[in-house]
DNA sequence: CCGAACCTTCCTTTACGCTGTAACGATGAA
DNA sequence: TTCATCGTTACAGCGTAAAGGAAGGTTCGG
């Protein structure tokens, strides 16, 4: 098949489909004599593949690390394993991080909330920040 | 004072500050006669402030706001509210979909320990990812 | 013969926060 | 005087992620 019409089986454009293949997610296929593009049902196989780890969180380049061991024939078991445990350590890490940065917003907030609104008219003090704005006179 | 020691006391570089300039988070300051900047100990403060700010998890650009609304004289107070809120949404977007990408591995990793090591010796397929992985030869 | 589909290469996008480089002037201590 | 250090400007680039777009040329299908 064309690179169109394997583009649209996978669910892609066509661009997007060459970018894989420029990153080596895709191999390099034939090409007929007009110098297109020749696809072969594996092509598909492996592009949908490419999506479902899209859609499971891993990165093109995770999906390629997977894809990569099974071209070298090796067991792809292990590699595999730890790809997913890494990728989820990961997220995990990120979790955590932003998990921090709410705690920190949420302190600010909840001083905010706490705040008599009656308290917001001095035009020259944030009772919000006031802990953390530079003071405009000394607190 | 110069711009190394409002640095060094901000824990940033000159480079940093002079960056910080340029996109409006701090005023452009007075200049010696030789065109040297010359600093007092509120733009000190204005400088921990963002530092704080991103301490926070905020943005440059979000503390830029708060900044901006405190220069105008304005109560930053519901705007300080906003800002934060917003950001607190964000954070909780983030985390939901890190949330979700992590059940999706979890649930593949969760098929992968249930697998017998020993049936991971054959090098042409991978039990991990049986389910998502192209086949070599038809499943 | 026209337009769609294909080819290539290079540039742009979005967001963030700087960092590097060039090329030069000013300061201050030994 | 000389040298290191600090300062100045302006512009470019990075580095991640995953493509999208434009330009300009061939080929195919009807």
């Amino acid at each position: 098949m064309k690179i169109g019409e394997l583009a649209s089986l996978g669910g892609v454009t066509a661009k997007t489909v060459r970018y894989y293949e420029s990153i080596g997610l895709l191999p390099e296929p034939q090409r007929r004599t007009n110098g297109y593009r020749e696809y072969g049902d594996e092509a598909l196989d492996r592009l949908r593949f490419v999506r479902d780890a899209q859609a499971s969180g891993l990165t093109l380049a995770e999906a390629g690390d997977i894809l990569d061991m099974k071209d070298r024939g090796e067991s792809t078991c292990e590699h595999s394993r730890a790809t997913v445990a890494r990728h989820l350590r990961d997220i995990d890490a990120q979790i955590a991080s932003l998990l921090a940065a709410k705690a920190e917003l949420t302190a600010l907030s909840r001083r905010a909330e706490a705040l008599d609104p009656a308290e917001c008219t001095d035009p020259h003090r944030c009772q919000v920040l006031a802990l953390d704005l530079p003071a405009e006179g000394k607190v």
